[in-house]
RNA sequence: GGAGGGAUGGGAGAGCGGCUAAAUCCAUCAGACUGUAAAUCUGACGCCCGAUGGGCUACGCAGGUUCGAAUCCUGCUCCCUCCA
């Protein structure tokens, strides 16, 4: 394969990129017309994939569908030492059959944006499972302190006087050492992952290898719309979501980020990339319609267009109709349960803070009282207030905007 | 080895003997409104109790001083910074 179509390099370079270092270098690889290794780390202690993720994903999907080859590393080592971007939270050492476990969900996970034919697994463990401490301080000698001190975040770090582990700083060695041991060609990650990925392409150079390119791809914003995508963030949206939480998060994501979810998560081109973005910027009913269209994309793409369609016509009829969802839970009473005063032939007298409480619709009872004056809580469109209350059998009662239940005699 | 700083509610971060279940911000939840579970505004936000009141827990851990401690003292544990 010599010269690539233009438009598909313009996809692939420029749609969804943040930085591709050297560029030239890349494009020339590309047509080079060898299967390229791309390399993807991931962490194996955390299984959990999320919409960042796919960001990245479907970059590497565009490669594959070129022919090239995808190698996801099983951070197995790096994962005890941990992320020297997530501050510090110890991390406790996985047993070997976590790791697998873990890394085995991932990768069916993966395989939802991946082609699995062309993508293997390696361990860090394959090669560093016999390191000893000389290959360990001869993979030192490469670097100088300085340099690592140049990586932002210890720069901050350092110039603020906050910690900076000596682990961390072995954490872009591995990490660099891996593109090494998997003669990696070119190197994905999101932009704060940059020095890291510099740092495999020095060490490549310094151990005779043809250094790697960098790929830099931009960081998706979390359902907070600020912040980045993660699972310690709380911000996130996993792809094992059930549908119906999947749209809903979507729908309820601000509605400037819209237009970045749908550069980089869609296969819209760009010209209406333009529109949707004016679109969202004027606000109202097409803004709304651009979101349900972008969950109703991502919920057909991990779950199935039947669950998409499902997902919004409940979004619709509960959400904006106020309406009952379609599964109501049952609860069935029996006199003497908690919150239960009276089981009688057509409805129960409940304490209706005790019963939200013992039935998991509220964390505590205290808890369900202040909803219950908050005027949360309501029957049939009736707004209760009182704590005593008689609740008919079958009726629906709405706990908030999105617990619901009806109780059924025992 | 030496000097110093710190540990507060989900997170950040005030308070430094009573007025403190503990400011403020963020997150969360609810109500109103709306185009949604957006935005905005308002409110709530330890737990338990037959409850416009009462009780029990809570400011790293264990003791102590006080009528009274998150606030003072002692001893632990852990964390950080700087100088060697």
């Amino acid at each position: 394969m010599a010269k690539l179509d233009p438009e598909l390099l313009h996809r692939i370079t420029r749609r969804g990129v943040a930085e591709i270092i050297p560029e030239a270098e890349f494009i020339a690889r590309l047509e080079e017309g060898k299967p390229l290794k791309l390399k993807m780390g991931f962490d194996p202690s955390r299984p959990d994939l999320h919409l960042g993720h796919v960001v990245g994903l479907r970059k590497l999907r565009q490669l594959q569908d070129l022919g090239h080859e995808l190698i996801l590393i099983v951070g197995d080592w790096t994962a005890q030492i941990g992320d020297p971007s997530g501050e510090s939270d110890t991390r406790t050492m996985l047993s070997a059959d976590e790791v697998k476990r873990n890394a085995e969900t991932y990768m069916a996970q993966f395989y939802k944006v991946v082609d699995p034919e062309r993508t293997r697994a390696a361990f860090q463990s394959e090669w560093f499972g016999s390191f000893t401490l000389a290959d360990v301080i001869q993979l030192t000698s490469h670097f100088t302190v300085n340099q690592f001190l140049h990586r932002d975040d210890f720069a901050k770090r350092y110039a603020d006087q906050r910690p900076i582990a000596v682990t961390e700083m072995l954490y872009p060695l591995l990490q660099a050492y891996d593109s090494v041991a998997i003669e990696a060609d070119v190197e994905f990650g999101g932009t704060d992952q940059k020095f890291n990925l510099l740092v495999g392409r020095e060490l490549q150079q310094r151990m005779g290898q043809r250094p790697q390119c960098v790929f830099l791809m931009p960081i998706l914003p979390g359902t907070d719309g600020v912040r980045r995508m993660g699972k310690s963030l709380g911000n996130y949206i996993a792809l094992e979501d059930p549908p119906a939480d999947m749209f809903g998060k979507i729908l309820s994501l601000p509605d400037d980020v819209v237009p970045l979810y749908f550069e980089l998560l869609t296969d819209a081109p760009d010209d209406e990339l333009a529109s949707i973005r004016s679109t969202v910027e004027a606000g109202g009913a097409g803004a709304l319609a651009l979101k349900k269209r972008l969950a109703g994309e991502m919920v057909s793409w991990f779950h199935s267009p039947d669950a998409a369609a499902a997902a919004k016509a409940e979004f619709e009829r509960v959400v904006q109709g106020g309406e009952q969802p379609a599964d109501v839970r049952s609860i069935e009473v029996h006199e003497g349960d908690a919150g239960v005063l009276a089981v009688g032939a057509g409805e129960a007298t409940l304490d209706l803070p005790r019963f939200l409480a013992a039935n998991a619709m509220a964390p505590s009872v205290a808890q369900a009282a202040r909803l219950l004056s908050q005027g949360a809580v309501e029957v049939g469109g009736q707004t209760l207030r009182e704590r005593e209350a008689p609740v008919p059998y079958g009726a629906v009662v709405r706990v908030g905007r999105r617990r619901f239940f009806r109780v059924v005699k025992g």
